[in-house]
DNA sequence: ATACAATGTAGAGTAAACTCTATGTCAAGA
DNA sequence: TCTTGACATAGAGTTTACTCTACATTGTAT
């Protein structure tokens, strides 16, 4: 199936101008049709969402434009590819640590307010 | 212990322009000297690690100042602020959980990378 | 045939969070 | 005394990732 952009827009969530600015950015090339409206494909579906992730996890847009170079160039690049992804999934394990440990913390914090709450409660009794 | 911004911005790693920023803001106010120096204390090292936590979960520089001029009231918005911090480990949590999503896919991609990588390579023998 | 809604491009504007520059003050060492 | 270095303020500049505006063109319904 071919989209509209204004139809990918709302299957993707993401926004006619993003999408514009990603294709300008490089970060996606939907094909045109006879009239040089954009044709979006289930591929480009596919690979919008696999954007979407990379970028929820904190991978900033010219990183991404560099992926999709390489995934444009096929297969010799399969690789590199991947070590782009193993090399992001080193971080994203660091920034989850980094999440958990910052939630001990604040659970702690929220346990301080509680007490704290209870024994200004009892002091003005 | 009373710091000047030079060493209090190597204490925290803060970067002495961001320090006199978050001022600005309304994030901190340390005390000042006869001649107008910033003199941070052991209470602002406190506080500002605190912000930095604050921060790195994703809490957004105006909802920390909230959060900051609720503290300089004092006990009578310690429910408040409390309640604030519940909220944001509400926030914490689905974060947490949604890179945890984005991990095992991510683990899934690379697994298909390295079978496709091991399929081209027995393909061109 | 005509209106109007969707799309196109180019470029300006926005928001957040810094980061830097210009200019001035002031205390301490050579 | 003179110079140097840390600090002060005010305001400009930067980066990232959008988001919007202006204006032209095209496809569709009346």
């Amino acid at each position: 199936m071919e989209y509209s952009i204004g139809y990918f827009s709302k299957l993707t969530g993401l926004g006619i101008h993003t999408l514009r600015y990603y294709e300008h950015e490089g970060l996606i090339a939907p094909e045109r049709n006879s009239s040089n409206r954009r044709c979006y494909s289930d591929k480009d579906f596919t690979w919008i969402e696999f954007i979407k992730r990379l970028k929820d996890t904190g991978m900033p847009i010219k990183e991404i434009k560099h992926y999709a170079e390489l995934r444009a160039a096929g297969n010799p690049t399969l690789s590199e590819r991947m070590e782009m992804l193993v090399q992001h999934r080193q971080a994203l394990d660091e920034q989850i640590a980094q999440l958990q440990a910052h939630k001990i913390k604040l659970d702690e914090k929220i346990e301080f307010y509680r007490n704290e709450i209870e024994r200004v409660n009892n002091t003005n009794l």
